[in-house]
DNA sequence: ACCCCGATGTTAGTTACTACCAATCTGGTA
DNA sequence: TACCAGATTGGTAGTAACTAACATCGGGGT
């Protein structure tokens, strides 16, 4: 069963990968992404260069792991297919995002959210992360259209897909800078519907403040 | 007058840019982005891939260089400070690519587009410039909300032109895609105004079809 | 005619990343 | 227990995108 090659090796392997990340955002930080070279996070993470590259294919990959692309894509093919395109997303984007922060009830960011929003705020502020970060975006967006599933026959329809995402996804960037802006104080889910409100209208979320609260 | 350094200086300047860049893209586009060189472009442009460096500050600003950017700002400025943003935005965009491409009734692309649509075919396919070309993007929707000039002194009037800014330029660079898929056969400006109508609207642009033509 | 500055070239160095091979360590099995 | 297979790690060498510092050359304006 080569399938599931004994899990401990997978944890282990899991288990690096983090350690390796942490050092990696913790000296971007302190001392910049272009100042710091693999070399300095390999020391830092006591190990080669080599294994560094072997977890992390290139050095903006220390930062930009996504985890949020599958959730999205997962809980648009759970929507009902009757809503117009746009509202499908939002619903996934501001839906995503509350269980990926999962706050509980109005109290400061934890300890999982400060590294989410240090590596936000490494993404923004750098230019390469924040160009490949952007790329992301266009991969994702693929996989909302496929997840969307419309008729692929028609290509007006794909289209209007295709744009539908990308508007959704630039909105939703929009309020992450924000989020990070105000040091993730407010509540993320909350930015991102207001940002796709102010874009498309009231219409494009089910409820601006609803969800887990409310 | 240091302003205006002979003039005859600054042509033969863009002049060799212009030649170093016709030589780039076609061997980008003949061997592909990463499998081409400087040093390759540099020997094909009969000079040395120092004097390359000078005139282009990356490999990817070869495909890169934006003229777009400083003419959406401009019509934004120049429109009625009336309408709502995504309309204002909308309309720029739409006219600067018709401005752009500025094509005499529906003949096929002319030289200078075959040179644009070779640019995008490699903007699109290429990651690396991909990624920067959507971070120029995130430079030009900073560009968009100045020339917006809303109340700077209000955060929720800017982060709404933010948004606005970001889901116009998203939905232009799907519309983009789409023309670099059908060759640049339609129009282009058309197509982005159909992108905008799809994501916000028929109230987005003026009118579709209008312009120049109608 | 002269001088000055901008454009070009050369060299040497840094850094991200790759290919290849050797060593080692782990986890399950006979 | 002893062992095998495969996964993980490490080292070396090489490529390519840049950068810095310095020399050179040629054209233009005074």
């Amino acid at each position: 069963m080569p399938d599931q090659p004994s899990k401990l090796r997978a944890r282990r392997r899991a288990e690096t990968q983090r350690t390796v990340q942490a050092h990696a955002v913790r000296l971007f930080t302190e001392h910049g992404y272009d100042a710091t070279t693999v070399v300095d996070v390999a020391e830092a993470a006591g190990m080669s260069p080599m294994t560094v590259y072997r977890h992390f294919p290139t050095k903006e990959d220390l930062v930009l792991v996504d985890e949020y692309g599958a959730l999205v894509a997962e809980r648009i093919a759970a929507q009902p297919a009757a809503q117009p395109p746009i509202r499908r997303i939002g619903n996934a984007l501001v839906d995503s995002a509350a269980t990926l922060t999962g706050r509980d009830r109005g109290q400061g960011p934890s300890a999982s959210e400060e590294f989410l929003l240090a590596r936000l705020r490494l993404m923004i502020s750098t230019q390469a992360l924040r160009a490949r970060h952007l790329d992301n975006h266009y991969v994702l967006q693929q996989a909302i259209v496929d997840a969307l599933g419309c008729d692929t026959t028609d290509p007006d329809t794909v289209f209007r897909a295709q744009v539908a995402a990308s508007a959704c996804l630039a909105a939703m960037h929009t309020a992450l800078v924000r989020w990070v802006e105000d040091d993730g104080r407010t509540e993320l889910s909350a930015v991102i519907a207001k940002a796709l409100a102010a874009a498309f209208g009231e219409a494009a979320v089910d409820s601006v403040g609803t969800g887990p609260y409310a």
